[in-house]
DNA sequence: ATTGATATCAGTAACTATTACTGATTTTGA
DNA sequence: TCAAAATCAGTAATAGTTACTGATATCAAT
């Protein structure tokens, strides 16, 4: 049984009303203005309750720490290899493609994860 | 400069030569029949090493190690959120998504990755 | 409204996967 | 053959995350 917390409440809501996509931390260090007792266990435990009831997503980025999002329609994410920021790709339509991969495969697939790799605008402008 | 080095040869030739996809620890266990002094610490640096010339993949699942693969044609991976383990995906054929995904994008992508995520066959015979 | 069961909390310790450090060894070009 | 430097084994340290603790908050049943 679930039960109502305001720490909880206030994580949704705060990544609900930004636009990027922050890590467990970075959303620590947000909610700590509304609720300056909350620690970063509490962070975790409620990002983790929220993205298995489907309520924000989780997204790996194969390096460093996860991200999260919430705005859970279904949409791509760009991940820059340099600085490990996490974007949303727009104007990318994919037709989904579990039914396809599932015909020749045994088990239940569930869901599908399609991410793009490479460096944003702003490492791109940074000589290197 | 990079130079040869037995225990790298011999984690490549391991991960090459088995159609699974191990961890870091799987193949450090497995290559010790070869190498029996080898650590653990030069099998993470050379998966690395070799994941970075391209010669293996690194296949991050979002929980849990990270796998490898030595099979580096492109193709597509299943992830049982279960057991953790990794599968290949026979018979999908994806058509690359990364020109569509650059036309609205301001930065570079270079890579993508198609990942399928559910319940594999053995998992699925296990009542739960 | 009060109570009792239990979910959640803050704070902290522990854990897992991985990386960095050390002095010894191996590789390789000269 | 020799010396510079890459790599090694072994170990310590780190990053990110999860688990534990006793205290507090929520909520259904009185």
């Amino acid at each position: 049984m679930v039960k109502y917390s305001r720490q909880r409440e206030c994580i949704l809501r705060n990544l609900q009303s930004r636009k990027d996509h922050p890590t467990a931390d970075m959303v620590y260090e947000s909610v700590r203005c509304e609720e300056p007792n909350i620690s970063l266990g509490t962070v975790y435990r409620n990002l983790s309750l929220l993205s298995e009831t489907g309520q924000i997503l989780k997204i790996s980025t194969g390096n460093g720490p996860d991200h999260f999002d919430g705005f859970t329609h279904p949409h791509t994410h760009f991940i820059c290899k340099r600085c490990g920021n996490v974007l949303d790709l727009e104007g990318f339509s994919a037709t989904n493609p579990i039914d396809q991969a599932s015909v020749h495969f045994d088990g239940r697939i569930d869901d599908y994860e399609l991410k793009f790799f490479g460096s944003c605008a702003e490492c791109l402008s940074i000589k290197k």
